[in-house]
DNA sequence: ATGAAAGCGCTAACAT
DNA sequence: ATGTTAGCGCTTTCAT
């Protein structure tokens, strides 16, 4: 492939003509080596371009000052918390990691636990989990997990949204605006938020005084793959909703898209709101109304929590929950008539 | 911390009753395992939950399935790649690692050979380097670099956009909607991307038959901090510009800001267009016309470019350009009159 | 078919 | 102040 090998440890140290633990000390800032010594090493290491591997430091040492960012894909989501994360680890001595643990291999299955195997005990001091549905409770490293599918309930320190109340908001600003036929496009059955995102919903029908109808709701199960022939079925009732609340903003624009097809017009025929405010929303055609969750300050919090956790000034049982807003966007209209 | 260890392989030998070799052999599937003691041997890898170390395994052996992606900051323009990045990843067989050099340490310099260094010849297979200033051209390991600094001629594979042919649409744009007096917020001098938007920008103007002002050139860096001041600067001229071309979309946005403060309503009193399309740029207030590059679309070339280069079916001085566009919002307009 | 042992690059205890 | 050495978890010859 490349012909030149790394520079290890070992060539320096010959180059400069001492041991590899004196290397090792001079990197290490430790004490017990002569300042012309330290003067002569360091001359080399920037000679050479030598920086020490992070792969045999960490097999070596308990500490490595590499905080692990697992998640189950690149996505609109993940990316996001990944900003705040990383804008809270300027200045920290904190170098991030972020680990796709999905991509790799064709399952999603357990992702969760094979990445933290995979680098815990050794690459990584911390982690932070985005959106686990599982996660075990002895990962061996302080983990903090950002929206669990689980709920805060799994023992960990935990940082979500307040999916109740943002569901709450999405459906009453369409009832507001006089539309009496919500449909739902609910999430992935079993998972914590998209129950409490039906709760929500069923919650802002009942401030009204509408009554549940259960043939307006379908499973989008947050992911385009499922959420296409959920819309379908929705708008194609007999009597079509005429507003939509999607359980987040992947699947309401695929709902607009669906509308398109349909030849129905958003806004003006159909109503769609989502949840999340991932940017995407905002280059949607139209612009989607949203609900917020402020991901990337839930990333932030994530990492100052787990610093926290790392110098034991946080309890394992901390819970931080954030706000939820409406955000109004083009996606929204009043019922005519 | 944590009580319970990580699972070692020397766990699960003990545990099967055999040797370390036998059970990396079975992980590994190697021959030379009886089939029973394989079966046993995966009954307690189950039981205990192990998987091996990659850490421990990439200090030994020189393939490890992953590809590494480093990046300075996770910001807009790094995830947007990134997302592109997993995209393509998924099916391939490939882990991928995303690696931010800049958060750790204080200084910016040189984080693309400290971050090559640590991770290279061990960690990790490849790498993807995402607007790298200098790149060692001896990382040991295939590397391919998006959008660089240097631009092209690096000697590295290269994904790139048409700067050049971006920065003479954006001002053909604002020339088209009647503006004469178009500012131009430049990038970071020295950097082949900044020096290529401003050769579209004076095109652009030579086009129209607009006589270039360097009155109505200032630096913004690329960055918040240097953009403030420089736009403030263009937009308290005696004869300001009646129009901003921004060389990317975070200092277009400042100008925005900078406009806002100082009264000037976008579009109405300012038009403004920025570069890169992020997804920021559509939830600016207005929503941002800018040019897009194919931020996603950069990432999975470079993906493909960087698997090809694995199996040698690539060669080094590859250079992918892709197309530039103008993505026409609410941030310009004609000047009146 | 199985295991013993070397060694990847590094750190840390222990000599000298 | 400096060097020697063991060993982190794993893979890979090389014996047996």
């Amino acid at each position: 492939m490349n012909a030149r090998r790394r520079v290890t440890i070992t060539d320096v140290a010959r180059a400069a003509g001492v041991s590899v633990a004196t290397v090792s000390k001079v990197v290490n800032g430790r004490y017990g080596v002569a300042a012309t010594t330290a003067d002569r090493v360091r001359t080399v290491i920037d000679e050479l371009g030598y920086s020490s591997s992070l792969v045999a430091r960490s097999l070596r040492s308990t500490h490595t000052g590499v905080i692990g960012i697992l998640v189950a894909e690149f996505e609109p989501f993940s990316t996001e918390v990944l900003k705040g994360l990383g804008a809270a680890a300027v200045g920290s001595g904190y170098e991030l990691l972020a680990w796709s643990g999905y991509s790799g291999h064709g399952g999603q299955e357990g992702w969760e636990r094979r990445s933290l195997n995979q680098l815990s005990g050794t690459l990584i001091d911390g982690a932070v989990v985005v959106t686990p549905t599982v996660v075990d409770a002895d990962a061996g490293i302080p983990v903090v997990t950002v929206d669990p599918h689980t709920g805060p309930s799994a023992g960990f320190p935990t940082i979500d949204s307040d999916n109740y109340h943002g569901a709450l908001l999405a459906t009453r600003h369409l009832v507001e605006l006089g539309h009496r036929r919500v449909g739902f496009l609910a999430g992935r059955p079993g998972l914590q938020s998209a129950e409490e995102r039906e709760r929500g919903y069923r919650a802002g029908l009942a401030e009204a005084g509408i009554e549940f109808d259960p043939k307006l709701v379908r499973v989008g199960g947050y992911r385009t793959e499922t959420a296409d022939g959920a819309a379908r079925e929705l708008l194609s009732l007999d009597e079509r909703p005429t507003a939509v609340f999607a359980a987040n903003d992947i699947t309401a624009i695929r709902t607009m898209n669906v509308a398109a097809d349909l030849g129905l017009k958003v806004p003006e025929d159909l109503s769609v709101v989502g949840f999340d405010n991932v940017p995407e929303s905002a280059l949607a055609n139209p612009p989607l109304t949203t609900i917020e969750q402020p991901l990337q300050e839930m990333g932030a919090d994530a990492f100052r929590l787990l610093l926290a956790l790392l110098s034991g000034q946080a309890e394992t049982d901390t819970h931080i929950r954030l706000r939820t807003t409406l955000v109004e966007r083009q996606s929204t209209r009043a019922l005519p008539g």
